[in-house]
RNA sequence: GUCCCCAUCGUCUAGAGGCCUAGGACACCUCCCUUUCACGGAGGCGACCGGGGUUCGAAUCCCCGUGGGGACGCCA
């Protein structure tokens, strides 16, 4: 049987970091069997889906290229074929009218959680032999009911967890449609899986309580059900929850943060999976390895140090032209012009070496191409007044010195030697002027690189 | 409260009864490289939640405890 995966995000909000892994690992596992992922937009939520919120989701997804074979699927496009089933159901004797007010339900549920049980709908619509209902109060629209089995087990091997077993005296009368006669997640996402053929569904740990009822419903139905794999969440850095108050930020967040998405993958794919010790490895190779085996069922905590390694990693072997085009963007948003200046590509090469992310890498090189205002403290340590009249000498050797690193680094070594100085003494003080801090590649690369006209200019500055 | 799940270095993890005096990676520390800072290289620090079993032998299996998390919506 083909395999056939799916991720079926809500629009409620943005592509989350635990929703990229989500997906990411339902892509690689449809990837790995050649089979087909699926994308589907859970929106029968009215109140709260926007389409701000899919098209978010949307272009997290492509950022990231989990591209998908199918969809995306939106819901509330297939309500009708919801409410043919949802008839059916009623017809079998699967589900029932049910009158009971919210109020009624919430005084019920205090009661129960007072009296130290789990709170549950107790079955008062429920079509029993004998029983005797109240009277159908006027002007109430009923919600629908299923009608979950009354004794015993429903179990299921869990692909990540194991075993899980959970007793039907647990579980209550779910509603499948609201008095409004929209149908709810728990029975769109039953139908959905079962007609779109899903095989393995690969979700977040906090649906393993809606598995048993889920998987009720397709027996109910007739349905083949599907194998499922819980994911264990991941937490933030600090090891809380992330939620929308606390930490959980948008993919995009991490593209402005200046994260390359290969890094992004590379990272979630080893948070809560593992191939022995391997640590950098790309899509292709992830597709290959992945499975559900190795897939770590406790929570993981969210490390940005080891993302910026990572991330380190991809920006060393970036290409270099891609490179460019991105720092430049991010120079012009900060209003820095690149054209008229040294060029980016060698700049870049000078740079990349150094940077965790595309803005530090980005911030880093931005002296090429504006005046730097230089680091008091940088001043005040390496430019002493003695140091001076050296500067002023070397000054005008270097503007009659061909404008090669060789050739400038034979200056600065001449001046060591005349001067009988040792090299940082000289090579600071430069750094400094040119610059404006006490940390750059080897002095001489950057000013050949930043040119003659330039070096000199930020030079004299200092010896006025 | 009830049900379900989880538990190896600070963090991510390897580990499917002997290969484990527990391996790798990030971070941290030391040294080397060096023109400063990085990069890179070499070392180091550092963990099986506790208690009972099972077994010749347990990080690995079982039970209890403890701790953490999730779910209990006319949200998904």
């Amino acid at each position: 049987m083909t395999v056939r995966t799916r991720f079926a995000p809500s629009p409620t909000g943005f592509l989350h970091i635990g929703g990229a892994r989500t997906a990411l690992f339902s892509w690689a596992y449809a990837r790995k069997f050649k089979g087909q992922f699926i994308l589907r937009i859970e929106d029968t939520d009215v109140a709260r889906s926007t389409p701000e919120a899919v098209q978010a989701i949307l272009d997290g997804m492509s950022w990231l290229g989990l591209d998908w074979n199918e969809g995306p699927f939106y819901q509330m496009q297939r309500m009708d074929r919801y409410k043919e089933i949802i008839q059916k159901m009623l017809t079998e004797g699967h589900a029932y009218l049910c009158y009971s007010s919210k109020e009624e339900l919430d005084a019920l549920r205090e009661r129960q959680m007072q009296d130290g049980i789990k709170p549950r709908y107790d079955g008062r619509w429920r079509p029993e032999d004998g029983k005797v209902f109240p009277e159908v109060p006027v002007g109430v629209q009923p919600v629908i009911r299923f009608k979950n089995p009354k004794a015993g087990l429903v179990e299921w091997d869990d692909l990540v967890k194991g075993h899980i077993a959970i007793s039907n005296e647990e579980l209550d009368d779910l509603i499948i449609a609201r008095g409004d006669g929209t149908p709810t997640y728990n029975f769109c996402v039953v139908v959905d899986d079962w007609e779109m053929g899903i095989t393995q569904v690969i979700r977040g740990d906090d649906h393993v309580n809606n598995t048993p009822r889920q998987i009720n419903m397709l027996k109910a139905l007739g349905a083949t059900i599907p194998q499922y794999a819980h994911l264990s969440m991941i937490l933030g850095d600090d090891g809380q929850k992330l939620s929308k108050r606390h930490g959980a930020v948008s993919v995009m967040q991490y593209n402005e943060d200046g994260y390359l998405p290969e890094a992004i993958l590379n990272y979630l794919a080893r948070l809560g999976w593992s191939h022995g010790d391997d640590e950098i490895f790309n899509m292709k190779q992830f597709c290959e390895w992945f499975d559900l085996d190795h897939i770590t069922p406790s929570a993981a905590q969210f490390n940005t140090e080891k993302l910026n390694w990572i991330n380190a990693h991809y920006i060393k072997q970036a290409d270099l032209n891609a490179l460019a085009i991105d720092i430049n963007k991010r120079l012009m948003a900060k209003a820095i012009k690149t054209d008229g200046g040294p060029a980016l590509n060698g700049v870049i090469s000078l740079y990349r070496d150094r940077a965790n992310t595309l803005n530090d890498l980005a911030t880093s090189i931005e002296y090429f191409y504006s005046q730097p205002i230089a680091d008091a403290a940088a001043v005040e340590k390496h430019l002493p007044n003695e140091i001076l009249p050296i500067i002023k000498t070397m000054l005008a050797e270097l503007s009659s010195t061909d404008w090669t690193a060789e050739a400038i680094h034979g200056v600065i070594e001449q001046t060591v030697l005349k001067n009988a100085l040792k090299f940082p003494k000289v090579a600071m003080p430069l750094r400094v002027m040119v610059t404006g801090g006490a940390q750059s590649p080897s002095i001489d690369a950057v000013m050949q690189l930043l040119g003659k006209e330039e070096t000199l200019k930020r030079m004299s500055v200092f010896c006025a």
